[in-house]
DNA sequence: AATGAATGAGGTTTCATTCAT
DNA sequence: AATGAATGAAACCTCATTCAT
């Protein structure tokens, strides 16, 4: 049950039976791309790293934007809503579980997805930064369907006083700061990161107690 | 003692008696930098928004990548110099101080810094995910000269017992990622921020929970 | 006997036996290189008007100038001949026909096929303007197939005083001026022209007067 | 009193105090626009020309296309509306003039323009094949500038009896296509054409036999 | 100091044409 | 015959930087 995304997306264009050469392209520019940034990329070196000649970048997508929009896009339409179904599929069906235990469910599974896929956060991330628009895309993508759900589950645990009596967005904050806080340097500095048991052991330790109940 | 970094230039510009079109070279660099990017910023775009002609661009700063540096520079000159100051200050002066109030402390300080100067922040933290040259040298600068402080106050805190008894780079690491949860969200969407205090003051009560000793 | 040029493509396409993909090439050229003329238009855009393949232009066709040559030759084969076909007739079997006889049936003759073929006129013309050699190409085969003949069915008429007494070419000048002078407006606005007999009966009108024997 | 367009062109750049390598880089591409046509020119070629770095081309003229609409603007805003009030203003005073003196009058007016212009004629009339907006503009200007003096000019002919009592369209339509029988070829070849004093001559005798009054 | 024209290397993109399927 | 992916040369254009004024 994997969730790398550069193995998804090979299935993906596999599956849309799109010509091995565009692959090797698009696989080249999400490395480069993650490496040295999109505009620091040139068409040359995707068309040199992919192996192909430079007007074969330009076959299956008309502008180097274009490019980066095929692999940004799986990412918005699929991976994201896609993680985000299965992540409510377990919030809501497990309602039973002990809060701590659940704590750690979700950050294994989140930390898990990132540190597995740090090459195409960074990208994601970085474009993050200039594109408003996107930002205001997900954020929507994540009020309008996650929302609701998680701040359901917040008031459940929050009414077997296993959790602390916050607004739900204030709880949302800490767990995504803290599990920031060990994914920034990796994507950061490529540095290989600690093991994912230790970190989601760590990490459920350190916000466990933040979000304990008063009392 | 405003640490607002349009100040700082200011400042700085009339201390090497900058001309004042180099200002506006200055200033309109940082916003076109922190809307499109360094890469996506032209030399010819600096000059249209600085009001100025295209060689005039290059009259105090030989390159581009000089002007970035110009604008990051009171950036990584102050931001951890004076997070430095204070734990000295602290550290030598007022070691009495109860940890609540030195976290405090240390929360406001960079968090009005960050706010104060979002702009900028965000050029530094974008170039941050393409130069890991860039990184390095933050971290090196971070190793050398902030971290051993750092230690001798977490040491100080934990021996009084008012700080869990954690690895300091553990430490360091869930502060950061709890400022940078109220702060990357500005730097996102660019929406203006809750008051500087509720901020302070929340994520203070969230800390304080998770970084008490335990028993 | 029609000498409508689409009809002669097709009739020239069932005789080598062409399959029906190439005849849309060749038709969706036409229309292309009238509308945004030949260096303008792309092989991509032929196979998309053509509702065809890339690859498929190539087929019939080894070079994109091969099919604007395709398009041209009907034009160039049958302009000259036939006008010369018209005045061999007349000089050979029917030298009795008056001069304003003979003059209509050349005129509703080349008006005519310059009405049912603006199209490919507008191509012909345009091209004729940045390619020198078709000119040169153009002016030898009128000198030496047309020029002779036509010079002799002028001094006929010059003979029976039915013609003013000017040199060949500047008779036929005046009567492709004339001819002109209906066809270009038609040709650089695509408006519906006037009926052709009224074209006729008007610029005949005109020649007459202007081409009738001094006294 | 020259009406050389390439003259008047280099005096109106010269007053826009145009740099110099701007003005040759128009100079060149009128040049080779009219040698090879738009299309077939490259911003190579014309910096080459120039004499100019490829660069240069693009400081003031940010598109190819741009470089076109600086050599016709001229022509369409200027020249051509220029020439058709000086020749308007002809028109209108000369009333008394018989109509064989005023015939040679306009014949030997326009052919000299077209003939000392045939460069920037040719580059003009090639683009008008592929501008219908173009004409429509042309026609515009004609129709409600030139059209009705004109045909007041006309009737006056009219009345007195020198003139053929056609529509006034249709009698400027022959002159027109007289003239052109005379241009298009040296538009054509690029020949040098006969002395203009013979084509006034030659032409004018044979409109004057077209359009002289019936009985 | 300031201007803006000029440079030329290099980037993105187009396009006629070839080739494997 | 037909497809459409692939090619690579060459086109258009951008841009950091230099230079004459």
């Amino acid at each position: 049950m994997t969730e790398h995304i550069e193995t998804l997306f090979e299935q993906f264009l596999q599956a849309s039976d799109m010509p091995q050469k565009q692959q090797a392209v698009l696989t080249a520019s999400l490395t480069l791309f993650a490496e040295k940034g999109f505009e620091a990329t040139s068409t040359r070196d995707i068309a040199t790293a992919a192996n192909v000649a430079e007007g074969t970048v330009y076959r299956q997508f008309k502008t180097k934007a274009q490019i980066l929009q095929a692999i940004l896009q799986p990412f918005t339409e699929h991976v994201f809503p896609n993680a985000m179904n299965e992540f409510l599929q377990v919030v809501t069906q497990q309602q039973k579980m002990p809060f701590d235990q659940f704590l750690r469910l979700i950050l294994r599974d989140r930390i898990t997805f990132l540190f597995q896929n740090h090459n195409s956060a960074k990208v994601f991330l970085g474009e993050l930064f200039k594109r408003p628009d996107m930002v205001q895309q997900m954020q929507e993508l994540f009020v309008t369907r996650a929302q609701p759900i998680i701040a359901d589950v917040i008031a459940q645990y929050q009414r077997s006083r296993q959790l602390v009596d916050w607004p739900a967005e204030r709880i949302m904050r800490y767990i995504v700061g803290t599990v920031l806080s060990y994914i920034l340097p990796v994507l950061l500095t490529n540095h290989t990161a600690k093991a994912i048991d230790d970190v989601v052991n760590e990490s459920a330790e350190f916000l466990l107690r933040g979000l304990a109940p008063t009392n």
